[in-house]
DNA sequence: CGAATTTGCGCAAACGTTTGCACCAATCAA
DNA sequence: TTGATTGGTGCAAACGTTTGCGCAAATTCG
């Protein structure tokens, strides 16, 4: 036995099968009686309607496309579940890809959920620079058609939207911050190059030093990639300096995480003899030793906004971008500077 | 300009469209050079097919549902990327969905992505007990359509499919260290109630203290939900007992981490004061200060297992359950048991 | 050289819906 | 009574593919 169809309730119910879609809509044209008789006996037969067939006609699947570099990252995962959330409750449902970090797979999962005729796209922290506009032209798309928003990122364009948080402002209060404690040689573990957001909280981690007159040294910035394992790599290349650190920016809370776990291992007292301070706010940096000063990330919300800004435009309403202010979140990873040092 | 369809090709070049599907195809009864123009002329009018067309003549939609307890908990993402992209090599793409550890939700779910004609589920950590030979049946699922495949769960029935670690073997594992070390005085933070991992796991915990002639005192198992919030709770718990334990076996890597912290915060020395064990050798295991003793599970084993299993069961193959063995994985957060305690 | 086969392609049905339009019967207003 | 309106339903096209079948032309075979 298949799948139950339109026009076995049909057939069953000696009507059309237009009658029967009809009357599954509810359209006023159906006398009440017969809509009762058809949706008793749709239920009885436990018919459902084939999603597929409906979106071949409408044109539109109430299906969302959500790319993401890496699940697996906590930032990530949590904007997915409150995009999840959202969107199920809005009717949609998500079609998940995933790029692994690489600008070219991301661009290929684009067109693969679009292949899908998803009715939207999200991407979450998306590596693929300027080149959104030029697939989506690619595609035929008419600014109307399937709304891109990029989260965590932001590129021009018609039909592309996005909703960030100032990470350059939040990277300028961490350094405000530190400074305000007494720390004078601040550094900075960096994070993928070819992250928009990367840029924007190095460039937050300059102005910072700018504005709080203190000194920028290149030796300070050490590359990473947003990832648990740079820690120990920033660590070893920040205490080989000849003045090291006495506080340190990373570019998220992985990284941070990785760089206290380091510190641990060496006998490092944190925030003691240094002082770390991450980026997200994800829910284990409430949970490392020591609990993790950090720079909030409004992540639900992020996840939340990006479908509700999708169907928005998907309703034809005008969106606009935006973005939120993540405040400092105090714990124990950060101290003031003892006078010895 | 909307999509161009094969209909539009074929207007182009002159032929029937089903021509041009059966060129697209590389059917051999379509002529080599029929065949390579007509390829060239959907390249370049930048064709691509409508899967969703597609999916409504074939009744295939290349899609299989995933649905998740949570995307945030690190086991669950870790074993979505790997199915992720073993789906995504064999040409298949993830619906996605998030019961957030409601049973109904997880039904519901299950019931959407049916509805959206996945080709078969995986539901990962599931927690729908035995309902789901239900929903296939009312589904009017016969045993070959539709596998569902459970992971880190298991359940019978005609088409469902689990992939698991022997939850059992790996607990017993951690107790018989913990022995070896000197420990007697073993606690237990549990898991979930409704999930069967975390009866499995317990299970083993009372079969290690038996197998090693240990007591078995029901304050020592404190309850939880393998979160890190469990771990203050479990820590407060068990240290306020007469007889406090020297040890403890977690269900999950993130209830250990959270003891963890709650131990630092207390002041408590790990591993010299509480030795502690996790389970699942998240990512996040190796980075925990300490690190963290924990027993692995196979996640990207088990996330390409349950496509890979998915794909045989459409495939008409037989397939058959597995269940890995997990490995104990020693790090610094168990150490010998002091003397003088 | 005629018959049989092969090659290359088009027609049309099918998948399961939605929806514009036409149609008939009943009700209503005049 | 007649004409117009309304209420209820069915017909058929459409969405973009795939695929069984048929048919003509070209090729092969005896």
């Amino acid at each position: 036995m298949t799948q139950v169809s339109i026009t076995d309730i049909a057939a069953a119910a000696g009507v059309s099968a237009s009658t029967v879609s009809r009357a599954l809509q509810d359209n006023p044209r159906i006398s009440p009686a017969r809509r009762d008789e058809i949706k008793a006996l749709a239920a009885q037969m436990g018919y459902r309607p084939s999603q597929v067939a409906r979106s071949l006609v409408t044109g539109c699947t109430h299906t969302l496309g959500v790319v993401v570099t890496d699940v697996t990252d906590p930032f990530v995962a949590e904007v997915m579940k409150a995009a999840e959330a959202a969107s199920r409750t809005a009717g949609y449902t998500l079609l998940f890809a995933s790029s692994d970090r690489d600008p070219e797979r991301e661009l290929e999962a684009i067109r693969l959920l679009l292949d899908r005729q998803v009715d939207g796209l999200i991407v979450v922290s998306g590596r693929a620079g300027p080149r959104y506009a030029e697939i989506r032209s690619a595609a035929g798309a008419t600014p109307a058609t399937w709304p891109l928003v990029l989260v965590n990122n932001e590129q021009a364009g018609p039909g592309i939207y996005s909703v960030q948080v100032d990470n350059r402002a939040g990277a300028i209060r961490a350094i405000t911050y530190l400074k305000a404690l007494g720390h004078r040689r601040i550094a900075f573990v960096a994070g993928p190059e070819r992250g928009r957001s990367s840029r924007e909280r190095l460039e937050g981690y300059r102005q910072g030093l700018a504005a709080n007159g203190l000194e920028l040294r290149n030796a300070q910035v050490v590359g990473g990639a947003g990832l648990l394992e740079d820690g120990p790599r920033a660590l070893a290349a920040l205490m080989g300096l000849a003045e090291p650190p006495t506080a340190v920016l990373c570019y998220n809370d992985l990284a941070a995480i990785g760089l206290l776990a380091a510190a641990a291992h060496a006998g490092m007292k944190v925030p003691a003899e240094l002082s770390v301070i991450g980026y997200d706010n994800i829910p284990l940096s409430a949970y490392s030793v020591p609990p993790l000063t950090t720079i909030d990330q409004p992540k639900a919300e992020m996840g939340r906004l990006s479908v509700a800004m999708c169907l928005q435009a998907l309703d034809g309403q005008p969106v606009s971008n935006v973005t939120l202010e993540g405040q400092l979140i105090l714990r124990e990873s950060t101290t003031q500077l003892s006078s010895g040092v």
